[in-house]
DNA sequence: ATATTTTTTTAGATTTGCCTAAATTTTTAT
DNA sequence: ATAAAAATTTAGGCAAATCTAAAAAAATAT
């Protein structure tokens, strides 16, 4: 089946929503998250469910069925994939990736993707440290929870870091990237920052907002 | 100015038809080139002169302006350099290159383009030996012929080089690279085996397979 | 030189993806 | 339980890029 740009960025939008609360996506989760007016979002979500990739119940909710579940992760397979070019080949920075791997994303063509993966190495994880689906979709599952919700005195893993603008290059700053090793010291209850230890040497606040956006692993 | 990829895509259709031809492109040379009508060709160009990229004569002929042309050629040196990424890095073959390069032609992004040719090596050539834009546009119009094609005792200076994977360092290895100069002293009619003297100094034999794959310039 | 053919443009529609405004349904609050 | 608020859908429109059919201009052939 052949996508446009913008029927491809509505299923991503909705496996990444769907992802983080419920099953169901609201209309105006989709229209806030592509910045597009809700009504908009139900004349796609009507063309998508025609075209057999999502199920739309009316005024309740909308939901990727299989089909359009296999579509979400290869776009997002070939997304990683190209990110891992860019950083590990091309060297870009860590905020330039993102917007980059949105356009090379859509490149159609399945044995592309299949050779850059050779090329690169078959790579388990982008520079994010997210996991890249492997050809048939499936992505290793490991359990990683949001630093603030880590348990204080453990040995922690950073795994992956939200792929927000900026942020990966403070935390660059501040001496955390993936790989990082933290330490929970203390959380002050006040205001929840935290003061953690990183690679065992550097004493560091971390503010909530910046500790709910670092996935770490228990280990 | 952002384009279309469809307007982007006329643009580069102007430009080849306007090489191969007269200066003046005809709207059913075009529209025969897209396979699209005579009539939504007009529609388009009235566009792109709107936009300040093309003159048109009505009923006469269209051209690209400087403005136009800059762009036009600019997507040729995207579509070489990735023809370049995708045949030497890929190992797609020769015939599979052009549908990818025609998609990955259109990502936006200046810096993306420099660092692939960075990454390539700046190569001059693309795949089908065609010459590659540099960034600003300018093809080399040097006359370059293949070293076994030279005349004898002429001095030559290497100007490029097949981009085969190891032949660059397989030269390098007998001392020539681009900037060499070279001296043919002798071809040898029985099997073409090139003597030649590099840089004045060393004295080497040339086998006709390689000295076809190094460009030289008569000085 | 004028009629015929070819080329090009104009006119009017269609599809995609978006919008705003209004109507409808669901949720929340009293 | 019902009124108010919020969410969603429907209705009607717009711009981009295409089309076909008809009109206009240019080229050509007798």
């Amino acid at each position: 089946m052949d996508l446009s740009v913008t029927e491809e960025n509505y299923l991503k939008s909705i496996y990444s929503l769907s992802l983080h609360g419920a099953n169901l996506v609201s209309t105006n989760a989709i229209a806030d998250y592509l910045a597009n007016s809700p009504a908009s979002v139900t004349d796609m979500v009507k063309k998508l469910a025609s075209k057999g990739l999502v199920d739309h119940i009316p005024y309740r909710g909308i939901s990727l069925n299989d089909e359009g579940r296999r579509i979400a992760v290869f776009l997002i397979r070939k997304h990683r994939l190209w990110e891992c070019f860019l950083f590990n080949k091309l060297g870009f920075g860590w905020d330039e990736l993102h917007e980059m791997a949105e356009e090379l994303e859509h490149i159609k063509s399945g044995t592309l993707v299949d050779r850059l993966e050779e090329f690169l190495g078959f790579p388990k994880f982008d520079p994010h440290g997210d996991p890249i689906p492997d050809r048939d979709g499936n992505t290793s599952v490991e359990i990683t929870i949001k630093l603030n919700q880590a348990p204080l005195g453990k040995n922690l893993l950073v795994k992956s870091v939200a792929d927000e603008s900026g942020f990966l290059q403070y935390l660059t700053e501040i001496g955390i990237s993936i790989g990082t090793r933290i330490i929970i010291d203390q959380r002050i209850s006040f205001d929840d920052t935290l003061r953690i230890t990183i690679d065992g040497q550097k004493d560091q606040a971390i503010s909530p907002k910046v500790a709910e956006r670092i996935y770490v692993q228990i280990e």
